[in-house]
DNA sequence: GTTCTCA
DNA sequence: TGAGAACAACGCTAA
DNA sequence: TTAGCG
């Protein structure tokens, strides 16, 4: 079977069931896709992938992949990025185009990550996310932290919104004017972090230790750093119900929104009705007066 | 999913 | 001819 | 330094 996008990309085994439960096909992964590439490509944008890739579905065996395959078309757009550790090069997926987005759906990558920075500026952060994880299985407590996450970033005066992260939790993230630092974002996401703890100390922890954190929310404040990523805005994620990460309104999260009702299915509709909040704000903020107020 | 290597 | 392996990796922070 | 985490 063949696909013509800018590029055309051939599918192999386009019945293969990728969600066995909630019955999405390999077709049915590329035509969600489709669907949503103008709203999804715009995130991916100069954005080096971090790909989870399941050949056999979401049940079967899984990889991450950062280096792009040899065997890739020479119009998948690799993107050199020295890595210390590796001590040599990473060729970095960069996805460019929709036939970008259906050659690794067929490559069978269902969850996209990306990191908080873009090759035009590959040091400043251009958003700051706060990831809420919960502990145990229930999304209450996650959504009462959000909620006051929400209140606190108001009085702060800072532009912000929710989104799934698909799994089990959240991500609130902040859009960023250009030239912040790293070390701007880190004293402000740990000092919010902590004020969040002290203010609500029976729901909140900021634990490292998993076996130390009760039933509470963790506030993942240390994954927001410069190599680190978050499942990228409309990104499926390897789950049971093909959930998927989906930006919020807060009047939507307040009036008790839940992970598992935006997917695969529900997700394409729902971006045709309402558009995308992500992208509907362009307030972008400046952290660098409170930074200096913390610091 | 695809390629490569070793039986 | 076919089975099996590889396909990432690092900063943070508490101890 | 390393351990444990995501
Ligand atoms: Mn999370
Ligand atoms: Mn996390």
């Amino acid at each position: 079977m063949e696909l013509v996008a800018e590029h055309p990309v051939t599918i192999t085994n386009p019945d293969k069931l990728l969600w066995p439960e909630a019955n999405i096909t390999k077709a049915g992964y590329i035509q969600y896709m489709i669907e949503v590439s103008p709203w999804l490509l715009p995130y991916l944008r100069d954005r080096p992938l971090t790909l989870i890739r399941y050949p056999h579905g979401v049940h079967g065996h899984s990889f991450y992949q950062k280096n792009c395959p040899t065997y890739a078309p020479d119009w998948i757009r690799r993107v050199p990025v020295w890595s210390d550790e590796r001590k040599d090069v990473i060729q970095y997926v960069v996805a460019d185009s929709l036939a970008s987005l259906i050659w690794l759906a067929n490559q069978a990558c269902l969850e996209f990550h990306v990191g908080f920075t873009t090759l035009v500026r590959p040091t400043q952060p251009d958003s700051v996310a706060f990831d809420l994880d919960p502990t145990v299985a229930g999304f209450e407590p996650v959504r009462e932290v959000a909620l006051a996450l929400h209140g606190l970033l108001d009085r702060l005066n800072l532009p912000h919104l929710p989104k799934t992260s698909g799994a089990t939790g959240l991500q609130v993230f902040i859009p960023l004017q250009s030239g912040h630092t790293f070390e701007q974002t880190r004293i402000f996401t740990k000092a919010v972090a902590v004020y969040l703890e002290r203010q609500l100390p029976n729901l909140v922890t900021l634990e490292r230790l998993t076996k130390n954190r009760g039933t509470k929310v963790y506030i993942d404040f240390p994954q927001h750093g410069a190599s680190r990523t978050l499942i990228a805005p409309y990104s499926c994620r390897a789950t049971k119900l093909a959930t998927v990460s989906t930006p919020l309104l807060w009047s939507e999260l307040a009036a008790g929104a839940l992970p598992e009702q935006f997917t695969i299915t529900t997700v394409p509709p729902r971006l045709r009705k309402q558009g995308d909040c992500m992208a509907a704000s362009n307030d972008l903020a400046s952290l660098r007066e409170i930074v200096r107020f913390l610091d």
